[in-house]
DNA sequence: GTGGTCTAGACCACA
DNA sequence: GTGGTCTAGACCACG
């Protein structure tokens, strides 16, 4: 697994969204061993600590569970973790159009921004 | 001045971008005093120190200016407002792509999710 | 607040629970703040993080809320807390039926076990 | 022997309870040789070792006792064995009732609710 | 001072 | 070795 991580933000969410990812992409299967904490933290280069939160995050999200003493499984349903990226995007364009409404830009202006984007 | 404020999210950049969007809709001319900070806050519904420091922001950007024993004014040049707002647009939109390509979309995939973007 | 805590087991969702009652009790009001994290661990004779991540488990259900730099307040709508109370005892119920159940007891000799407990 | 073992709890104490059950219940007689530790692993879906220990500790409790290079064999006193499963029975009863006494219900209330439950 | 986040390191039960 | 939990201490943005 490759990580991408800015370390100017808040870590924990930023591996719970690539876990997700790597899962919805289908680099993990359903049911598969996930790399321990540790090994996760050593690779990801952060804090063990980070990486368990991250998980137990994901326990809640349905995406991960854990066993005792053997390690973390993806959970055999993983279309939580499909509907759980839906839901990042949706989110994150929801906060994106309202931020911009807040600066007296109109969905159709912003549509129309967006459009133009880096399209030089 | 009317102030919607989330107080789930820091309150002095919102501070920032709301007044900073006032002076660049004319609703402030240039060299105009603004309300007081004492005032500001109360009205605004926050801490003083929070609007204060947000002043002060916007006298870095070179927004408003401070006369001391008097108060705060609009900057007679109020096209760093209207830039400062600009900037704060495309590093929205920017952080905003950048996030969605995290999630595996693709700039075309973006535009075209954000095009039918609440529309139905 | 008083505190009664079982060092030996599991510190967080003891913490938990106990801030649930006390709301439930009406301890603490809607809308009131909280002790704030550091007081409350120095008061509970715990580490503030123990005490961050209770918080943080009872935000997510709804029944407290945090404010950056200022505080940890009581959401307006108490009866999250009453219900999560009532889910506990009847998770804490269902266990115990179910492990006495794994070892041969029915429900009805559960029901006269108990009903006999503490009773010479 | 039929196992039913949650994944979710620690294996150990689970396969304890169900061996002693199995005992005090005289589907083992005493003096009579338990399966393997292998045989027993393979049959519960766990790791030998997990059986091992849990062997080793039914031997501590004077319940099993093993004959090197031949097996495990029950107690010819399978008193003990019941005694044991009398024990977790009055240890599960006063941490169901202290837990629910932490959560404001006195011993009266707790009956009552027990004395009700899952009679709809 | 307050919450938010992270690092470092420790101990335990379990496999 | 693995997850689970906790302590200790640090830095940051915010009020």
């Amino acid at each position: 697994m490759k990580w991408t991580l800015d370390k100017a933000k808040p870590l924990c969410p930023q591996i719970c969204e690539q876990v997700c990812l790597s899962i919805a992409l289908g680099e993990f299967k359903p049911g598969e061993k996930m790399f321990s904490v540790r090994e996760t933290a050593l690779n990801a280069g952060v804090n063990p600590n980070t990486v368990q939160k991250a998980f137990e995050q994901l326990e809640i999200d349905g995406i991960l569970y854990s066993v005792r003493g053997s390690g973390w499984f993806v959970c055999e349903d993983i279309s939580k973790a499909k509907e759980t990226l839906d839901n990042l995007v949706a989110e994150k364009t929801e906060a994106f159009f309202s931020a911009l409404n807040a600066l007296s830009m109109d969905n159709e202006a912003i549509k129309k921004y967006v459009k133009e984007w880096d399209n030089e």
